[in-house]
DNA sequence: AGACGACAACGTACGCCGTACGGAGTTATT
DNA sequence: AATAACTCCGTACGGCGTACGTTGTCGTCT
């Protein structure tokens, strides 16, 4: 798998069909359809659920439907666009309740972002894979900007600096989770469990690990290992999070200074 | 594009290949081959900083190399494995002085790991896309992670925190350099230009924003646009680094305390 | 009522992809 | 000289996204 690309269609279009306001709702000649935008694009989420972007074709998504491939241009210009509406989609379930992440201390508000993002990220693998360059701007991703805005606002930070902690934030768990999900999603495409590929190839390891040339490696390697391997998965995003607030903290310090 | 997978094969297979362990060199029967591992994993890092990981196909390798498609396969299993020599190949590149992420205050050896890895993903966009989960184990990654751990070793952390620490600056350059760097990526691959996709996007923004919903993001988003628009791209990793660093200050205050 | 025209559905086909398989040619060893 | 291992690669299969054109359905207009 590799990123895919979107938005490279007609920009009209794409936000007409992100937005909802293509149709009239006025009568048209022609056969009423069965299908529309939302039931592919539902489709299409789950089939990315349950079995990864790789699975995620258009003839995939149409039999899931009943349907034939072609049948699904006629709803949704591409698969570009398509994989747009899943995201900007999926996003719509972030943040259910809109004041938890505007109410309280700071610090608990971004924890709330941070872990809502994490947990999103674990329920759509897929989203990870996304390119975020030039984000389908539809509702959900607007409505996402603003309700994260509203987590750093009023703290006397410049908007500059909202803009950037915003992105900061979402920066870490995306980064963050990547290593975490990523083997959650390899053992799911290639059948082979965390501990069956580490038997596997710790033998191998061990023939070819040098431990003058690594010594560090050497002492933490097996420590970490151990300990981490044996842990909740999502020790780290804990202990990133952490040093990550404790950094904002500083920020937020001296700006209400 | 999605993430590639890798390490589906024969383990023992692949670690022979990342440690090119294979040959003993003593002389055996059938013609001497013009092709051997690294001028293939070499053609395929050119073809892919070049091009981009969607134009890595099995077929283009072989015809920058003037060979046929399947003769790529008596030296490589698969795309898979081969994917995994370019990125433990790559990562030999960074940290070319060793002894900098080793010495001076803890706060410019982490920055320079983290500028550093900045750097790779920038020359190398391609390994963003790839899975981190279960890295090759070859000579490259196993350097990486004794230098980076050398960078954090000495500070008054427990082998866990070493890890952790690690794993955080690796997750935080990744997840940051990751909006930067699509934008890149998404302007060579579509031929857009981040400006001309702005104004084609931004009149139907206009008819669909409503500044009374999103207030936060009406006042933030356009002085982040203009000021973000135009300044160095890696503004947003220095502001995130910047905090990063501030909060693993206070964790290594703590530790030495 | 009948004709028209817009529309949904979709069958076929093209050029990509990774790679399984088997054959042809080459060369060090026996 | 015979053998066996080895490289190279032509062909083919089943997948992919999607361009194109046909068919059949229905609201609308005469």
């Amino acid at each position: 798998m590799a990123t895919e690309f979107t938005g490279t269609g007609d920009p009209a279009r794409s936000m007409a069909l992100l937005w909802r306001t293509a149709g009239d709702g006025g009568s048209k000649p022609g056969p009423r359809s069965a299908l529309d935008v939302d039931r592919i694009v539902a489709a299409a989420v789950r089939l990315a659920d349950a079995e990864g972007l790789a699975a995620l074709s258009m003839r995939r998504v149409a039999a899931e439907l009943g349907v034939a491939a072609m049948t699904l241009y006629t709803h949704v210009p591409g698969k570009g666009e398509l994989v747009d509406l899943m995201l900007d989609s999926v996003l719509g379930e972030l943040y259910p309740d809109e004041d938890v992440v505007a109410s309280g201390a700071w610090r608990t508000r971004l924890r709330t972002l941070a872990r809502a993002n994490w947990d999103f990220f674990l329920r759509h693998p897929w989203a990870l894979h996304l390119s975020s360059g030039r984000p389908p701007l539809g509702p959900g991703v607007m409505r996402k900007y603003e309700l994260e805005l509203r987590a750093v606002d009023g703290l006397g930070l410049s908007e500059i600096q909202m803009d950037l902690l915003v992105t900061l934030v979402n920066g870490f768990v995306r980064g963050t989770v990547g290593g975490v999900q990523e083997k959650v999603d390899a053992e799911r495409v290639t059948g082979i469990s965390e501990e069956q590929w580490w038997a596997a190839t710790e033998p191998y390891v061990a023939q070819v690990f040098d431990a003058q040339r690594y010594p560090t490696a050497a002492r933490v390697g097996p420590v970490a290992g151990e300990e981490l391997g044996a842990y909740d998965p999502d020790r780290s995003f804990e202990f990133g999070l952490d040093r990550l607030l404790d950094g904002i903290g500083v920020l937020i310090l001296d700006a209400s200074r």
